[in-house]
DNA sequence: AAATATAAGTCAACATGGCTGACATAACTG
DNA sequence: CAGTTATGTCAGCCATGTTGACTTATATTT
């Protein structure tokens, strides 16, 4: 049970740094969240977040609105669909989410470091194992892809046939 | 920056089914926490628990005594030092531990499966490597102990030197 | 013995971020 | 046109974190 442990603890002290970040911002780790989705998957819809958060529309509302109030993220219409909002970030969300993920990225790149060379793949896999099967597909699509829009809704799609 | 997105799904979903079974007996995920603290390494302080939680001693107070009040857990004066509240399950707290547990046992099982036979002691040093460094040596020896009471408190002392 | 330090508990007030339920608006779809 | 979908919003509740001030019992130091 020691690895159940280990996920407490290196889970606490991976989102500690960006924390205390955030504070200084009047943002939580809420925000963060959005902001790091919306930073790596620029057009993604308001759908989208809320599956990948498993949150509810209004909880996401708080937070988003903020960000969007504050000018870290924009909202613009669906081109094909234009009831969607699509979201991306400013100059300054880019900003912010760059350096919230430094501190991240540096623990990471250094954990993967001590755990060698093959380790990191097996990392990667024991991770994604963890999640819940049904949404190891969607991970791995999600995780794969720079940019992911629309792989998303098609998805959405499929599933409903 | 896969490992981060990963690491956020492998949490949520770690903690998923817990949730749900707590919910069941009016707890939360706080409650887990100290269930499953106090499972592994009984005799644990109260001042041990704050320091693994990272929480207040107010925020820990409300749900240990919620604890002990649903006669989960049991506080008895410590054999040396008779201000110490040393915490132990009963019965009754035994069983919902180990039925918490079972989920995510499972879950880490099949992942560390899935990681291959050398990847979970990568898999290991990773999460280890995630964690504050200042924390590292303390964790090492958590989770190496089926039971710490006291070991705890030697380091403590040690520290203050 | 008196002073101080420590372990734990408590009260009150507040912030964040989840939740439910109800409802509104705009735009797409059949 | 009727129904569905994507999004937003209002209102209130709950869980769990925070700070600050204070108490009690016990241990330690002077």
């Amino acid at each position: 049970m020691a690895i159940a442990e280990l996920l407490f603890f290196a889970y606490r002290d991976f989102i500690g740094e960006p924390d205390s970040v955030l504070q200084e911002y009047g943002f939580g780790r809420a925000h963060h969240r959005v902001l790091h989705f919306v930073w790596r998957h620029p057009g993604m819809r308001v759908a989208d977040l809320l599956d990948i958060l498993n949150i509810t529309k209004q909880s996401l509302a708080r937070v988003l609105k903020q960000l969007v109030d504050d000018g870290l993220v924009l909202q613009e219409e669906g081109a094909n669909d234009r009831r969607e909002r699509r979201l991306h970030l400013t100059e300054k969300g880019l900003v912010l989410a760059d350096k919230l993920s430094a501190f991240q990225r540096k623990r990471i790149s250094r954990a993967l470091a001590e755990a060698g060379p093959e380790g990191c793949s097996a990392v990667r896999q024991f991770l994604l194992s963890m999640v819940a099967e049904e949404d190891q597909p969607r991970v791995r699509e999600l995780i794969e892809a720079k940019v992911a829009p629309d792989m998303w809704r098609a998805r959405e799609v499929e599933r409903h046939d």
